[in-house]
RNA sequence: GCCCUCAUAGCUCAGUUGGAUAGAGCGCGCCCCUCCUAAGGGUGAAACCUGCGUUCGACUCGCGGUGGGGGUACCA
């Protein structure tokens, strides 16, 4: 199909006005609806043909042959304003949405791999509030990928190796805990949790508990058998109860290669720094300096020899690039960390990777928390200022009950509903701004689910639903009279249901899940306005219209999948 | 100090890649359930931090301020 961007730049470099390619860049949607469907600005021919924008937009109107499709062209104060025939737009639409269900406006396989790192959370500590948003736009950009055609690796890149193994050790044998196989099989990550605001307690106390931890992560490192146990064990404990959130929040990777399946890999990385002469011994430590980059030393080696963070990440991306040969490589990172993954990727271009180039950080905005004295500032798992993700899910999906109880008591799996709904609801909130602006994080507002909210969203789709539940049949592309979808309700909502395509691809090329999130509230918007206005069950329009209920239907359920919230279909 | 990032209505945010009269939600004022889920629809008041610059045209791009947040060698 011919787009009608490139039908009227043909049409339009006939006049011999502008060149086609001029035309598409220039062409804009007017958010007037009285500016018709596209317009296009005369202002920039204004110089070369010596004429006013005014007079050269009357010309071309003048000289168009209007394209299959389009309605009018009317020339108004410089601007070239094309209206579409509005029950071509409709056929055009709705019988690709029939064709394509699901997978409208998705693009085909462009034969390009991109791995995403997402989740990453740390081992031993509980998954807090924040950690819903590297997760859940990670998850939603690996969705928005998939359907813009690239093959797709998910990675969770557990923090399951460093210094904070060394922390837990320490404290669980000072603590003189059992460390028999059933006792370490049973351990939880609360318990562990707690280990650590121990240890961060005890050692403002005893500063040297820190030097004890760093050792005993050397020991690690170096292969100790019983420290291992240990360490597997809280490895254990933690990954048991990830998987439960994440499969109740609907979230999976295809790999879990935490930082610790990097380490045999590392030698071979410092081999490589060290003979291609890149690393320098500073301050006790092996460090690659980035002077040439206006950026600090990357720390490579600790001065007892262990490893950091900075030296995983180095053998991780090379990994990656040997194991998926990618074109891209995202990693969903908070942007406090922003300097971190500059040096990595100038440390992989030191060493002459040129793939340094397909390496993104893709950063967001932190989590805000009030302090007591009234100042916003980033939450602290540690200290405790941050709110625990699973206290906030059961909270939220509470208070979703007690809506459903009052609203509509009958519903079946009312537990299981209220839980979807709750989890798309934080998730909703997380994705619907731009990704780097900070979350400022209080109870009510996380959990007011009232206007542009995930159950907004929802409700439009359950009450898309409900009309198709209740109408007990199916309208079939060729039955559908498309002169009858040409009103202004059903006018507006075919316009928004044409654009999903271009905002799969604008949400991939920025990396930025909001602007779905954006487009599902536009799409429910539409769609609840129409079924407001247009009677669809019983009304002598029922065939026509009850195909644009279906056809909504099914547009907003991917994009809700696409966001990864639940498509449910009643509530 | 240096680096990154954000600034739009009372509050929380959109703004189609530089285009015409800057849009929502919450809150505030009204209206609409004999009507497919009122978790809805309609309607009113209310805004581009500041100064230069680029441009036919700037909320959008550049430079300088101001204010919030983050980072800055052995945590991740």
């Amino acid at each position: 199909m011919i787009s009608f961007e490139e039908s009227i730049a043909t049409a339009v470099a006939a006049t011999g006005t502008f060149k086609k390619e001029e035309v598409i860049p220039l062409l804009s949607i007017p958010q007037e609806t009285t500016h018709g469907n596209f317009s296009l600005p005369c202002f920039a021919l204004a110089k070369t043909l010596r004429k006013a924008p005014k007079i050269i937009a009357e010309e071309i109107a003048s000289q168009i042959v209007l394209p299959l499709g389009l309605s009018k062209v009317e020339p108004v104060n410089g601007y070239l304003n094309f209206f579409i025939d509005r029950d071509f737009l409709a056929q055009s639409v709705l019988e690709a949405v029939a064709a394509t269900q699901l997978s409208y406006g998705h693009f085909a396989p462009n034969n390009k791999t991109v791995v995403i790192d997402y989740s990453s959370p740390n081992i031993g500590k509980e998954l807090a509030f924040h950690h819903l948003r590297s997760t859940m736009i990670g998850n939603s950009l690996a969705r928005i990928y998939k359907a813009a055609g690239y093959r797709v690796e998910r990675v969770n890149h557990l923090g399951d190796w460093g210094t904070a193994f060394g922390k837990l050790i320490v404290m669980y044998l000072r603590e003189d805990r059992k460390t028999d196989p059933a006792t370490l099989d049973s351990l939880t990550v609360k318990e562990l949790n707690i280990l650590y605001s121990s240890f961060s307690k005890a050692s403002k106390e005893e500063p040297e508990l820190e030097d004890a931890a760093r050792a005993a992560f050397s020991k690690l490192e170096t292969g100790d058998v019983f420290y291992r146990t240990l360490w597997l064990a809280f490895r254990a404990a933690t990954l048991k109860e990830l998987m439960r959130i994440y499969n109740m929040m609907g979230v999976s990777f295809d790999h879990y290669t935490g930082e610790s399946f990097y380490e045999p890999l590392m030698p071979a990385v410092i081999e490589e720094l060290q003979q291609k002469n890149l690393m320098t011994h500073s301050q006790e430590r092996d460090v690659v300096m980035l002077d040439e980059f206006n950026l600090g030393p990357c720390l490579i080696r600790k001065s007892d020899g262990s490893t950091l963070y900075a030296t995983r990440d180095l053998a991780a991306a090379i990994y990656r690039k040997k194991e998926f040969n990618f074109d891209k490589c995202l990693y969903v990172v908070d942007l406090g960390q922003s300097l971190h993954f500059k040096q990595v990727f100038h440390v992989l271009e030191k060493m002459g990777r040129e793939w340094y180039t397909d390496m993104y950080h893709i950063p967001f905005g932190v989590i805000l928390n009030q302090s007591e004295d009234g100042k916003w500032e980033k939450g602290k798992t540690r200290t405790g200022t941050a709110s625990l993700l699973r206290d906030v899910i059961e909270a939220a999906s509470e208070k979703i009950l007690t809506f459903i109880d009052e609203k509509n008591p009958e519903l079946e799996n009312k537990a299981a509903v209220a839980t979807q709904i709750g989890i798309s609801a934080l998730t909703f909130n997380d994705l619907k701004n731009r990704r780097l602006m900070d979350v400022k994080f209080d109870w009510d507002s996380a959990l007011s689910f009232e206007g542009a909210t995930g159950p907004y969203v929802q409700n439009a789709h359950v009450r898309l639903c409900s009309i198709m539940r209740k109408a007990g049949y199916t309208v079939n592309v060729a039955d559908v009279d498309w002169k009858i979808l040409t009103d202004d309700y059903s006018y507006e909502l075919i316009k928004v249901l044409s654009r999903k395509g271009d905002r799969i691809r604008q949400a991939c090329e920025i990396d930025e899940p909001s602007v779905l999130a954006q487009y599902a509230l536009e799409i429910a918007e539409a769609a609840h306005r129409y079924i407001h206005n247009d009677r669809v069950l019983g009304s002598p329009e029922e065939k026509a219209r009850l195909f644009l209920v279906q056809s909504t239907q099914v547009v907003l359920e991917n994009v809700l999948d696409l966001l990864g919230l639940f498509p449910i279909r009643a509530m």
